[in-house]
RNA sequence: GGUAGGGUGGCCGAGCGGCUGAAGGCGGCGGUCUUGAAAACCGCUAUCCCGCUUAGCGGGAUCGUGAGUUCGAAUCUCACCCCUACCGCCA
């Protein structure tokens, strides 16, 4: 494997949107940026100082050429093999000189540059064309329903009265410990989530996926690589400094939000065999989320909480299959739901709900009863070759070498899952009956 | 916390001031041979940027990153980043 030697090529060398594809898409790149609300501007003054700048590159070639050539007159006539004096070295003067002028041409040239550079970053993945356009969450479509909601004969609690009932979820404890938006699971809840990663590892292996255990604490340049920064995603996460094992002592971390923050920068650096791909990642890990600026938002149970677990799908695939490896994902998460027996929506999420990397995006909502309402359980988003440019993931045939399509899934959040569990599978006296396809794990037909 | 070694092309690995974008090997692609395959042999084979008369050609950059010395740096100096091994500590 490679190693990847210089953090700073992640993330800030490596280009977003090609730059070529901006100068001749500029209508298309500035549609997609105004339907993602943000500022199309940005592309004007982009392609105004991408032009600076391509002047700027030319003059400083032509310099350099120039230079290059004043060097090599020089040492033709000079000390060669260890012979001296053939030349007391005509022309330095002439060198020096052009060297001058190519280090005042960098300093020009840096500036605009850097320019040309903070702007470009700040150019997100246009959405796909067949994402609805949307000024707000509102423009979401929903493309389909699975199930009926759920009916009882009696008043349907919501997962945290349930949990809070049964010794299932506790709350304040947790918040004695850790704070708000924090819970113990406990007793079968804890033996349900198993159940459910039992579940989904039988399913989704038989489909390509390779388990994995990824690492919770990443490097910050991983994360910018990842390309959810220019949305302010710093605030989402945990920052965290620890002692460096080299002895240098201090390293700084994120913990990750997700698993996708591990399993997508995997192959940074690389360049995967075509053959070998759709290569397919299932990852379970821990997910920690500051939640930062949704005060009040869903503060009642675990719904929304500083740390969940969660098994996550991301694929690498070509860029012929991208967008079918996209709908794949979508229909295993389907698939997961419609095994549980839990009613859900698939919801195309709009131009303005997409995330800066995101080109389109499915959600699965579920029907939580307890709320009366869809809620979302699952996501999957395709960020075509943006997360693959940025982390300089390519795939190659032998001959060509293109930038992958990344692709990533939720399987189960399994907070958000139990709660569509509890819910739905409520019994009147407030136990919980256990979705057939999760009893062999659980062996159990109700717990509570 | 301590000590040592190291970062070169798709991979391994030479080079340690000058036609070096970089030997050699492996891998990949094409060919010869073969009924076919393998082997053997021959040839080709890095990436990025800019320009143009755009199936090509020209120029520039790139040997972890940045700065410096020099007419000239993969090679010398400094700083930083990262990796590996060992000791200590530890689930």
């Amino acid at each position: 494997m490679k190693r990847l030697n210089d953090s700073q090529k992640l993330g800030y060398d490596k280009s977003m949107v090609d730059a070529k594809f901006i100068r001749e898409h500029a209508r298309a790149v500035k549609d997609g940026m105004k339907h993602k609300n943000l500022d199309p501007k940005i592309v004007e003054d982009f392609l105004t100082m991408d032009e600076v700048w391509r002047v700027l590159t030319k003059e400083l070639d032509d310099l350099r050429a120039e230079h290059k050539e004043l060097t090599h007159s020089i040492r033709s006539g000079s000390t060669l093999n260890g012979v001296e004096g053939l030349s007391d070295a005509r022309d330095t003067k002439g060198a020096k000189a052009a060297k001058a002028k190519i280090q005042s041409k960098e300093e020009e040239y840096a500036a605009v540059e850097r320019k040309r550079k903070t702007l470009w970053l700040e150019i997100p993945n246009p959405p796909s064309p067949d994402v609805p356009v949307g000024k707000d969450e509102k423009g979401n479509q929903v493309i389909r329903t699975w199930g009926e909601p759920t009916t009882f004969d009696f008043e349907p609690k919501d997962h945290l009265a349930l949990g809070e009932a049964r010794g299932l979820i506790d709350t304040e404890r947790a918040a004695k410990i850790s704070g708000t938006r924090f819970a113990y699971l406990t007793g079968d809840a804890v033996l349900l989530e198993f159940a459910l990663i039992g579940f989904a590892f039988d399913t989704l292996i038989p489909e390509g996926f390779t388990p994995v255990i990824p690492p919770v604490l990443v490097r910050e340049n991983i994360t910018e690589g990842l390309g959810y920064w220019q949305a302010g995603g710093e605030k989402d996460h945990y920052r965290v400094h620890g002692a460096g094992d080299d002895g240098s002592g201090k390293q700084e971390f994120y913990l990750v939000g997700t698993a996708e923050h591990s399993l997508v920068p995997m192959h940074a650096d690389e360049i995967l065999k075509k053959r070998d791909l759709p290569k397919r990642y299932m990852g379970f890990s821990t997910c920690f989320r500051r939640e930062a600026g949704s005060y009040g938002k869903d503060t009642r149970g675990i719904i929304r909480v500083h740390q969940f677990d969660k098994v996550e799908m991301v694929s690498f695939a070509s860029r012929e299959d991208g967008d079918s490896e996209h709908e794949y994902l979508l229909s295993l998460e389907e698939k997961l739901f419609q095994a549980l027996g839990i009613p859900y929506r698939v919801v195309k999420i709009c131009t303005a709900d997409l995330g800066f990397p995101i080109a389109r995006k499915y959600d699965l909502e579920a029907w939580l009863p307890g709320e009366g309402r869809y809620r979302e359980v699952t996501s999957t988003s395709t960020t075509t070759d943006f997360q693959a440019r940025r982390l300089n993931v390519k795939y190659s045939d032998g001959a060509e070498k293109r930038y992958a399509h990344i692709i990533n899934g939720t399987a189960f959040a399994i907070g958000r899952t139990l709660a569509a569990i509890f819910e739905n599978f409520q019994t009147k006296d407030g136990k919980i009956r256990v979705p057939a396809a999760l009893q062999k794990y659980i062996r159990k037909e109700l717990v509570g």
